[in-house]
DNA sequence: CCCTGATTCGC
DNA sequence: GCGAATCAGG
């Protein structure tokens, strides 16, 4: 397959729509993520650019310029030195936390994080059948615990815990296939609606 | 191990 | 121009 005027203005499309290398190979047939990212750079879009500003003390840094041609005489004598006073907007709400003996919920995050009335599908309080919730409980025992950003396609995104607390945390166990979540928890996730009739308020 | 984009370089 | 291989990172 070539880059045919269409399939690029698909890629410019979906690669500014915030979709990934693999996503859009996945998606316009014919090239993997290599074909794409490359072309991307071609096109010389490889900057997301856009209107989402990305925050300054991001992951911009070089790492690997290893070539030693130091360029850039500097036309632009503004604007160089990334190396602002990074005044840090909002502190990450999970970060430190070595210094910290006992106390079970920092105070700080009660206040980052404004208690959650859409507390995710809890398997806490509802009526499932018995089998299903007996299943999941198990499973939360082998779940891999994964982070938000640990979350792929193919990883249960079940949540379990509260978010507010330390003790929070997604499945993460193979996903059933096209669902988000693994068997089990697909098993409380979808249920059919005969068995969530009667909830009246 | 899964994934991400970036870069290199033979074709 | 193209993209596999590789790299660097999460």
């Amino acid at each position: 397959m070539s880059w045919t005027d269409e399939r690029v203005e698909m890629l410019k499309k979906m690669w500014n729509d915030g979709k990934s290398a693999s996503q859009i190979a996945k998606e316009l047939g014919g090239v993997t993520r290599n074909a794409v990212i490359g072309k991307v750079h071609r096109l010389g879009l490889s900057n997301r650019s856009g209107s989402p500003a990305p925050a300054a003390g991001a992951s911009a840094a070089p790492s690997t310029p290893a070539a030693a041609a130091a360029p850039a005489p500097q036309p632009e004598p503004a604007a160089a030195e990334p190396a602002a006073p990074a005044p840090e907007p909002a502190a990450a709400p999970v970060a430190e936390e070595a210094a910290a003996p006992e106390p079970p919920v920092s105070p700080a995050r009660r206040n980052i994080i404004p208690a959650g009335q859409p507390l995710p599908p809890q398997p806490s309080a509802n009526e499932i059948s018995p089998e299903a919730l007996a299943k999941v409980n198990e499973v939360e025992k082998s779940a891999k615990k994964l982070t938000l950003m640990e979350l792929t396609e193919r990883t249960c995104k079940w949540p379990v815990g509260d978010p507010a607390t330390e003790d929070f945390w997604f499945c993460g166990l193979p996903v059933q296939q096209g669902k988000p979540y693994c068997e089990a928890h697909v098993g409380v996730a979808f249920q059919p609606m005969s068995s969530r009739r009667d909830r009246r308020r």
